[in-house]
Formats: C-alpha cells, structure tokens, sequence
DNA sequence: ATGGTCGATAGTCGA
C-alpha cells in the first residue's frame, strides 16, 4: 500500500498546475493533503472521483485556510473529521480514517511564523494534539500519523540550523516535542531509509530557495513501533511541484 | 534577508 502526503498549499492552485495528471501517473492509493485552502462545495472531488477515489475533506470555517483531506481507493471503514474540539477543529486540520485494524491520521499542525500568539497556539495545539493521540490509541494500536508538522526535528533537517535556531519551525521546545513524541513509541519513517543530508519537504517561496535546496523537513509519516516491521520504503519527491511543498511516500504492507 | 513570494480573499492576512 503506498500513501502519500502533500501540503498542497492551495488544492485548486495545485489541479491547475498539474495536480489531477500527477495523481494518475503516480497512482497512490491514498494521499492525505494539506493546507487545500477551501470550502468541501469549492473542491473539484470529480476529477479525484473519476480516478477511482473516494473524497474525505476537513475544511476550516475560515474560508481560504488551512484544511485537510483524504482521498483514497481502499474503502476506509469509519472516517472522523477533527479531534472532538471545536476550538481546534474550526482550523480544519485533522481528517482520520481506519482501515481494519490501521488508523491513519492525517494532520496539518499549525504554523507559528505570523507571531507569537500563533506560535503560543502551536504549542498548546503540540500538548493536546499528543494527549489525543495516546487516547486513541487505547483503542486503535496501530497508527500511522502523517502530514506537515511545521517543524524540523534535527540539524539534518533543515539548511541553515545556525540560522534558523530562533525562527518557528526550528525552536529548541519545538524539536523537544518532536523528541518527546517519539519517546512514547512512534518512528519516523524517512530516517529507516535515509540518513543523508538536504532532503527537504518545503521550501520558501522567497530567494529562489527551492532551486537552491535551501529548504526543511518538516513534512512526516510517522508509525506506531508495532507497524515498523510492515514498512517497506519511504521517501520525499522532491522533484514534484504543485505547492511550496513536496509530496512525501510511505509504502507500507497492509 | 527592515524585502523578497505565493494563495485566497476582498479585511490584507497567513504561510
């Protein structure tokens, strides 16, 4: 089974640049995104439809911002929307869907960048965001929790970790919660299959960073420890281009 | 990088 992830960053900028004949030739099974920047009724779930998906969408109540959703082939059987919070799921940022005994979730975190009462948000978001996934996995052991984190883990993951020590994204309690989640037993993937440097998943739109791989990870599937032996690759795209983003892979045998 | 680039909106804002 091989699932994507893409912070789309616009979904109808991103069918307009090529999005919909991607998806055809690179035939995921399921492809989580981010950031489609829509309304449900604003979303073109046809063409997605035509190719043999099913369309799961998270829309925020701000029209234009953030959302997630889940298109996928295999018939998930429940879908949830949010994690139960209104006054986190008016962002629209969470979509899950279980598929037998795997519960695959799909998340759009906060960005801190427009100051600092986002990236006091963003922190708070952090804390519960890891209380509600170790709830549910009381009942549903076998996770696998993909889409942007809005943080790179290690100095690997980003160009410039001198520079960038002070910026949302890379802040030293930021990295802390990316060590403290995976201490209560999940993996991250890409790090299985790859331990070079300059792989990024996103990059600025400024100062021509993308053609100069100045970029960051900050893009994630991560596994519960109880699905590692199930997971056959993982790997950035780095040469498609539809979003600010690039899509991100997981195979895995479920 | 004290401005630079995008997407969605019609508030300029958020990333």
């Amino acid at each position: 089974m091989k699932i994507y992830s893409y912070n789309l960053n616009g979904i109808r900028a991103a069918m307009k640049k090529g999005l919909i004949d991607w998806v055809k030739n690179e035939n995921p099974d399921i492809l989580c995104v981010q950031e489609t920047k829509a309304q449900e009724d604003q979303i073109d779930s046809k063409s997605f439809e035509e190719l043999g998906y099913s369309t799961y969408w998270h829309s925020a109540k701000k029209k234009g911002y953030s959302g997630v959703g889940i298109i996928t082939k295999p018939q998930p059987e429940n879908v949830v929307k949010g994690v139960g919070n209104p006054f986190y799921d008016d962002e629209g940022r969470v979509v899950r869907a279980d598929y037998g005994e795997v519960t695959l979730i799909n998340v759009y975190h906060p960005s801190g960048t427009s100051g600092q009462e986002r990236q006091d948000f963003k922190m708070q978001w952090l804390e519960f965001f890891l209380n509600w996934v170790e709830e549910l996995r009381k009942e549903r052991p076998y996770l696998i929790i993909t889409g942007d984190l809005n943080i790179a883990h290690k100095e690997i993951d980003i160009h410039d970790p001198i520079g960038n020590a002070k910026n949302s994204g890379f802040l030293p309690e930021e990295r802390a919660w990316v060590d403290k989640f995976l201490s209560h037993g999940y993996v991250d993937t890409f790090r299985l299959f790859h331990t070079e440097r300059q792989r990024y998943s996103w990059w600025t739109y400024r100062f021509k960073a993308r053609e100069k791989n100045k970029g960051w990870r900050i893009d994630y599937f991560f596994v519960t420890e109880n699905l590692v032996e199930k997971v056959r690759d993982a790997d950035i795209l780095e040469n498609v281009v539809h979003s600010d983003h690039c899509p991100i892979m997981l195979d895995i045998d479920i």
